[in-house]
DNA sequence: TCTTGATGTCAACAGCGTCAACATTCGTGA
DNA sequence: TCACGAATGTTGACGCTGTTGACATCAAGA
């Protein structure tokens, strides 16, 4: 298993936004130069250190030695902002995902692992996380881009698990279905964890989410007078689902 | 299994709140009379109908007939406005879960139908349920209340989670992690649902919800071998463990 | 009747997101 | 080289927000 030390050296190579210093506009200078991908920078760094409701618009700016309403040029409002954050923050979970799933020859293990992976992600990234997650970005904000995104993170998901059925280590039920409640579990989790409800994050964290994976893997697992699935179907249907992957937009 | 309008039915006469109308303050009178009581059935009315984001106390206070500022009288800020309405939430999800639990005679049942009980009501109060589980209540606004209020709800499940254990249809691992185990599922699959990343939240989450009960069954079910816990001594440590319990400040 | 505490009002403040008008710079074709 | 339009950043203003301190009103007990 993964110590946290080396999650971080990880995650600092994932994410290069969170660890590089955004750098300010020369007082002489007119333009920025690179704007957009300083607001969004400096916007994940308050997000991580203050949390989102302390995002504002002023401060952004002002440390980045620009006006308050420079933001505008680039985007449309507030909303559209923490929609680019959260779309960053999907592809991140996606890379997370694939890199922890990829780590080991071991199919099963590296099924594991993303398990893992992904409740350590909304830890480690938990203010990112509730970008994603919390609604903070409205409906009307999460654009084709955004949905996209995640529908790709969850897809890693789904691979996965038809992975696993063809290996024989998982139940032939409709893949789709199995991935969105593995999916609920960890997502379950990482938000009780991330909410402070667990009490003490890392100890009773890591605890249920050892225990999670084991469990998860009872509930899964072949039983006799399985009814199989057609998983190559399914597996090739997943993203295109009218309305049935993540970040959509009906509710 | 419940019916939609037979839930209805039941909420309104678990949740007053939500149902009657909030009087306003005579306009020739200087006092409102019950305006602690007032001021949180309205903030509860215009979550559910808005959102908690826009809630605000100016609109709250002109709704009564009542200055905006009369609301600092009885709550030291928005924050433990918001703090209250969480509390009540949990009270009432757990008159929600115990109600669930008790309607039938059969315990297994009851315990399946607690997990239905719960997404339901996340779902039915989606907006009242983020209050209660979406970090807009700060740690520093939850007081005691409020965490005794959470935790007695969680208690619910870990006294059924006991139970189930004793009827010999659950394994005997630790109660608290096998209940937040549970607990992560169905939370997860009310987040999600909420949040709109399971498409319709109606049908994909119905179908998730049956599919999800039918697996953590399978996940917790007794199985050879089981190294037994010393269940009665778990459950009565329920609520005293320092930190473990839902609502805790630590983060 | 007087006093005291509880409750509600009023005016003001700073901070917020957003907009319209304006300033500066960049890129490109003549 | 130069002019001109597009892109980018600034300024001032607006209405909204939560919060505060000084003041007004009322109920209840001494």
């Amino acid at each position: 298993m993964l110590t946290v030390s080396t999650y971080r050296r990880y995650t600092d190579r994932m994410c290069p936004v969170a660890s590089r210093r955004t750098k300010r506009k020369p007082a002489d200078r007119y333009h920025h130069g690179d704007l957009r991908r300083a607001l969004l920078e400096e916007a994940l760094r308050t997000i991580q250190t203050r949390g989102v409701e302390h995002l504002t618009l002023r401060t952004v700016g002002s440390r980045l030695g620009v006006s308050r309403t420079a933001l505008y040029r680039h985007f449309s409002d507030k909303q559209a902002l923490l929609a680019a954050v959260g779309l960053e923050g999907f592809r991140t979970l996606r890379l997370a995902l694939s890199a922890a799933r990829d780590r080991t020859e071991d199919s099963r293990a590296g099924f594991d692992a993303m398990g893992a992976a992904y409740v350590r992600f909304a830890v480690t990234h938990s203010s990112h996380y509730r970008v994603m997650f919390g609604r903070f970005v409205e409906s009307s904000a999460r654009d084709a881009g955004f949905v996209a995104e995640a529908t790709a993170a969850f897809e890693v998901l789904v691979g996965s698990v038809v992975e696993q059925q063809r290996a024989g280590f998982v139940r032939l039920d409709d893949p789709q279905l199995l991935a969105r409640f593995i999916w609920s579990i960890v997502h379950g989790i990482a938000m009780l964890a991330i909410d402070g409800q667990l009490g003490c994050v890392d100890e009773q964290g890591e605890a249920l989410n050892r225990y999670a994976i084991e469990r998860i893997r009872t509930a899964i697992a072949v039983s006799q007078g399985d009814v199989p699935h057609d998983i190559d179907d399914a597996a090739s249907q997943v993203g295109d689902l009218p309305g049935g992957g993540p970040g959509s937009r009906n509710r």
